[in-house]
DNA sequence: GTCTATAGCCGGATAGAC
DNA sequence: GTCTATCCGGCTATAGAC
């Protein structure tokens, strides 16, 4: 066990909590049963239940930019990058449509209960947001990059949320086909524009 | 006061403070305060906190469907329809922005809570696409009635789920622009495709 | 139909022994 | 660092007077 296990492991198992059960919702009692360890023991480690969604929040900011990191070193094109964010639907398709999104359903949450760590969690949002747009800047789109990025978040954020409330997986399978038809749109007008300059 | 005029305005104060609060997160001493009556009172008109959700969703099934029938009415062509639906986000922009879209993020809630409710306020989810779909059929689209209505849903729930978390009111305007775009080249598709039957 | 009073539970948070 | 025991407050829900 390494230097702070126990610490590492309630912030692992309050971030599934809050996940699949929401930020309210889950007890001190909850994550604690999930940790193995008592209530009392709880708050040598954090003094607060605000303490731990920041430290929830901190470890899904840190999680996804070693995410964005692995999907830039992985994909040898711009497109291949842009299908990696776009095949989260599928890959984790049986959470979503249990759970929804967790970003989209943390700041949604946080919003409502009028949080100040709303803004922190929608941050891990500006981070796809702001590789995404990197990426079509790549592709030569620089104008639009980051309305098309926003596009893709909003297209993913609305698949996540209809196929929670649908719980239909052939419906993800459809639209992610329909994202992928519209990257490649994007992408067929932006080589003609520039074919159509350079000629 | 008309009949259940109590009743009625707990059903109504409830609702709002679902929206805005979180179901979870909202108490009965809340509710009873939106109206003026005290908590003991409140259970003279319902047994259980369940029992007012279900009379929040079927509410809200009501007067989902009495706008979808207000829009049918006062729309000459479908495509006027249909921004009926697309301009909420316009409307209710001050809302969205703060609380999310009220339908999404109640069957979002219900989904994490494992609520038996989850699946009736899907049911609002359903009107809209029914409704949507019907347009799209009067405008002569059949075959992909369904998935073009999905579509609007899918692009409106991602409008509404972003801009919650970034409070970007700009990026709404941009957003409904694009959809109305989308629309018409939906709409022109279409015609373009009825001309070169009948020639 | 409306009120006050209160039961009973569970939540977050603390103190202090080991 | 982990535990048990405990406080306090808010919650759902009930009982019974008016």
């Amino acid at each position: 066990m390494p230097a702070h296990g126990t610490r590492n492991l309630i912030i692992e198992k309050a971030d599934t909590l809050f996940y699949e059960g929401g930020f309210a919702a889950t007890s001190f009692a909850d994550i604690a049963a999930a940790v193995g360890i008592s209530r009392g023991n709880f708050y040598h480690h954090f003094k607060s239940k605000d303490e731990i969604l920041n430290a929830v929040i901190s470890r899904r900011l840190k999680r996804t930019r070693k995410m964005l990191d692995d999907w830039q070193a992985g994909g040898a094109q711009p497109r291949d990058r842009i299908l990696s964010f776009i095949h989260m639907l599928i890959t984790n398709r049986i959470k979503i449509m249990a759970f929804g999104c967790p970003v989209g359903t943390l700041c949604s949450e946080l919003a409502k209960l009028d949080h100040e760590a709303q803004h922190r969690a929608a941050e891990i949002f500006g981070l796809f947001r702001d590789w995404l747009a990197g990426q079509f800047r790549a592709l030569g789109i620089d104008a639009q990059a980051e309305a098309r990025a926003m596009h893709l978040l909003v297209w993913s954020q609305g698949v996540a949320a209809l196929s929670n409330a649908f719980h239909d997986e052939a419906f993800i399978q459809r639209e992610v086909a329909g994202i992928t038809q519209w990257l490649d749109s994007v992408i067929v007008d932006q080589n003609n524009q520039k074919e159509h300059i350079c000629s």
